[in-house]
DNA sequence: CTGAAAGCGCTTACAG
DNA sequence: CTGAAAGCGCTTACAG
């Protein structure tokens, strides 16, 4: 397919890049004015005819700053490196979305992704320092990732609520976990579960104990034995319900909460092949409030995480320290319980 | 939250970076053979003493070549830059990995997303280009895209099946349309309908003149009037049926495929609010075999896109291309329809 | 086998 | 208001 042409892409080619001497020459001026014309540092030092002819050689040649040399020279990139666990995960695609719309364009994000059910490591980190980003941001990373991590450059974390050595901008998931425990009380049900994610995350262990402290106070038992764990996905989230389950039902167990709609998901499909129904024998509950929530079967009731307030707030915290600017205060983002037929509607 | 120590994020801090010199001073050796061993560039080259002495001192300084200033100097960097129309489509999340897994550790992907619905815009790009990429994969970019794009870096397209000005790498969805179509026909369906992307890219062309073409001939007749168009999102997806539906349905519609699933959980949501039931009164089918479909309410029949593999062929050709080898013969990556309860089980 | 030197393209004090 | 010059940290011919 398409490998026609393909001759015209291999070779250096005769692209000759452009440069600001380039420019300058065309302009009559010094490379020094062509850089502060191209980045907009003309106040009360270039005339405004010197500006035009600049600008006008800057369109005939389609003059781009190169970004490499401009970091270099500047010690330091207009990258943001957003450091994530889990892209493959909607609510992430969310997240990302407002961070896009808080940086705007003067910075390029640059996504480092660790890959499924990895969490981020601390050496992948140090030697993205090496691209000199002008910020970072790191979502759910763990207690330990940061702790031998020198900070070498403006960092703000992600859904990180036990981090204290950079400034984090957490969602309050544990009021949507109490919300969760006490609409299933109200349900009458009275021993639950809960099935964890297995990455050792601040927000995911919130999660679990905020909704199995309350599930106990409004008088829910908990099932017994160590809480599953599994990846953040529909497969593996199913192959352990379907594991857990015997016990579970064994022991009285009429309600499950997962740590995410996704492998809520999972335990929805488990549940079907096993032939338990899903609300009349088991109701099913996750973290997320991910866009599929609404069609599944059946619709899945769930805790809505702000994504795009996240990323949003983040980035704009960031940008502020990027900046020298005094950050906004932070706040706890809200998360609110949505609640469908997977629990009774 | 977190705020408490934002002071030691916000300021160029005493932060030092080492650098080569640091290391050449320590090893008592020059700039120039520490870049030799840093790279592995030593082979007949440096003797064997001055390797272990350098890299102890690399260990012990924890010494990371600066890629900034070795991008300058090589005139191209270690990153690859994947140009994206829809990061919040959990398909990508498959492309990514398997991109990820092809470029292996030496490359950086670096992931240009643009906004949600957009076609990625080649003014983007060109000013990707100011990061000297090692090499650039587009995912489905229209026909227009690549034209006044001056190819300065070797260059793989995704799902591009109507571009030649570069090397592409591509899913016989075709076949999967016609399947999909003698499918709907064996189940007695006569009139057929389809719901689109917005984006004017050729892959959503193949899927629809794919299906309708081989709906006719296998008899079936397709809605009359022009054929609508949604973003890839539920919400809009769900309008768009929701306003076609009154027509298709005095037409006799009993079926409706739409360009991705992502599209069709809409149309199911559409369905369900409208009172037509699904598959009882209208079958639904879409594209990508995304994980969802499988707990979808019906579950959803898709033709399944091998996103892993897309990616991870664009990434070994562009592979192949940066590192100056012959690339693998492209083939077309197979597609295959999944059938479930939306149309009928 | 090793090092001195030039150069990558930009930015930024510093003179004028 | 404008330009000459140094410097960012590395890599790579080129001498030796």
């Amino acid at each position: 397919m398409g490998d026609r042409t393909q001759e015209s892409t291999t070779t250096g080619a005769p692209y000759q890049r452009v440069t600001a001497a380039m420019v300058a020459a065309r302009a009559g001026v010094s490379p020094a004015t062509v850089s502060l014309v191209a980045n907009g540092k003309t106040a009360g030092r270039v005339s405004v005819q010197i500006i035009n002819r600049v600008e006008e050689a800057i369109d005939e040649l389609n003059y781009v700053v190169d970004k490499v040399a401009s970091s270099l020279s500047r010690g330091s990139s207009s990258y943001v490196i957003l450091v994530a666990p889990d892209i493959a995960n909607p609510f992430f695609g969310k997240v990302i979305a407002g961070v896009k719309d808080a940086l705007g364009p003067t910075y390029q994000l640059l996504l480092s992704v660790s890959d499924v059910g990895q969490v981020p490591q601390a050496g992948d980190v140090r030697s993205l320092f090496a691209f000199r980003p002008a910020g970072l941001l790191v979502d759910a990373p763990n207690a330990q990732f940061l702790q031998d991590l020198a900070i070498e450059a403006p960092t703000v974390l992600l859904d990180a609520p036990d981090i204290t050595s950079a400034p984090s901008v957490d969602m309050d998931v544990a009021a949507g976990a109490r919300a969760l425990a006490e609409h299933l009380a109200s349900r009458g049900h009275q021993t639950v579960a809960y099935l964890d994610s297995v990455t050792a995350t601040a927000t995911f262990a919130l999660r679990r104990e905020a909704f199995l402290t309350r599930a106990e106070e409004v008088g829910m038992r908990a099932a017994a034995g160590e809480v599953p764990r599994s990846v953040i996905d529909l497969e593996d989230s199913s192959e352990t319900f379907t594991q857990a389950w015997p016990g579970w039902h064994a022991e009285g167990v009429t309600a499950v909460v997962c740590a995410t709609d996704t492998q809520a998901y999972g335990v929805l499909h488990a549940a079907r092949a096993l032939g338990v129904d899903v609300p009349g024998d088991l109701a099913v509950a996750g973290f997320d409030n991910l866009p599929y929530s609404q069609v599944s079967r059946p619709g899945l009731t769930s805790v809505e995480l702000p994504g795009r307030e996240l990323g949003h707030a983040a980035a704009a915290h960031l940008r502020a320290l990027m900046e020298g600017r005094e950050p906004d205060a932070a706040a706890l983002l809200c998360s609110r319980l949505v609640v469908r037929e997977s629990t009774g509607g």
